[in-house]
DNA sequence: TGTACATCAGTGAACGCGCGTTCACTGATGTAC
DNA sequence: TGTACATCAGTGAACGCGCGTTCACTGATGTAC
């Protein structure tokens, strides 16, 4: 089953046409991830994306918008592999605080494989004014949902907004640590040094979380 | 007393030039903050600068090897500005875990009251390979001391680098935290909320603090 | 103190390049009969 | 199935602009006597 009809936007695209273009926009997509994954968000031309995808220049143009929308189609795969990292890894134990553990572990682990999707995702800029659009929204929510999951276990009192509001500063915190060390600001510290280190401060957060953080 | 002697880098500068010089490197470090603070680092122009600060274009490059090394200065004085608020703020009290939350409801403060000269501290891409000034990095190291200081009460068994490394950690999620809310990322929640949300959280890491986080 | 010469901070027009986006065109795909 | 015409995805040269950096020049400051 295909799903042309999807993303046939305008007019009535038949068969070969609307392959073709989901084919071209499956390959811009892909080599746009490449090069971001290379040379990072900064390193991204219009020029080198089209070559690799194999088409024309003004081809990207009749696919997307404009290169920002190519690129929140690139953050909208990095959101779904890192989902379905965290995911994969959480699901190894069963216990809420191992499974908080293993978030944190995983998240850490994602953002070292793939460094420069990573930094691509908070890097880019989206046009002040104009709304991020809500499928893209949603592959976020669904980040915070994988958190939320444990959280509840931990939390049993909390309302469901109040889960997700909890959900992401417990995401952000996680995310800063992660983040200001790979980027290697401040002090440096030894790259074995940030996994304890981020695991104690998980660890922290799970005690404090056991009883004493009530909404 | 005038500290000439420290800026004449080459050579031997008498009297009124290096005045000049240094009063025209004041001038472009007031205009370039001012610009970053109205429009953002991305918004910076050497030209627009050059043009508020009152001299020719060209000027810039007599003071500057180029703007990265003026953004620097720019993100320097940001930090001497951040570290005096913080420092403020905590010594109003003097139990150390209401240093704590000081510091955190400080560093929230700030960034809300100068939102794009705080970003503009983390958005900065100093050149790959190139290792930050001493000075810079000292600048840096500075705001972590000031969170070490509460901290060596609250963890009396640390060493001095396991609490600059603990110090580093601590500010790396309260930062995550408060980035993430003022970027708008993900759910958006009440700007009070991130208040509360950012005191909580804190609390629950002085709850574990208190004989959980042991090095 | 005054004069002649030397230095060099500061000038700003011009360079140079990168790069997103457009648009007149063309050839592959689709439709009508 | 085949032919004639219509559509429109895809092409890529050209546009247009922004902007960091340079460099030959000049006038203010400093030095020598």
């Amino acid at each position: 089953m295909n799903d042309v009809q999807e993303f046939a936007t305008e007019g009535l695209m038949t068969g070969k046409r609307a392959d073709k273009r989901e084919d071209l926009k499956a390959r811009l997509v892909a080599a746009a991830c490449s090069r971001i994954e290379n040379s990072g968000l900064a390193g991204l031309r219009a020029r080198d994306v089209t070559a690799d995808a194999g088409c024309a220049l003004g081809a990207l143009y009749t696919v997307f918008e404009d290169l920002d929308a190519l690129i929140l189609e690139v953050g909208s795969v990095t959101l779904q592999d890192l989902e379905r990292s965290l995911h994969e890894r959480m699901t190894t134990v069963s216990d809420s605080g191992d499974r908080m553990q293993m978030l944190g572990a995983a998240y850490l682990a994602f953002a070292r494989a793939r460094p420069k999707l990573w930094r691509a995702l908070f890097e880019h800029q989206w046009p002040e004014g104009k709304p991020l659009p809500d499928w893209y929204m949603e592959r976020q929510i669904g980040l915070l949902r994988l958190i939320a999951q444990p959280l509840t276990d931990l939390q049993p009192d909390l309302s469901q907004p109040e889960l997700m509001v909890r959900a992401r500063t417990l995401f952000a915190a996680v995310h800063g640590i992660v983040s200001i060390s790979l980027e290697n600001r401040f002090v440096g510290i030894p790259v074995e040094t940030l996994d304890h280190e981020l695991e104690r401060f998980i660890g922290l957060l799970l005690t404090g979380l056991n009883g004493n953080f009530k909404g």
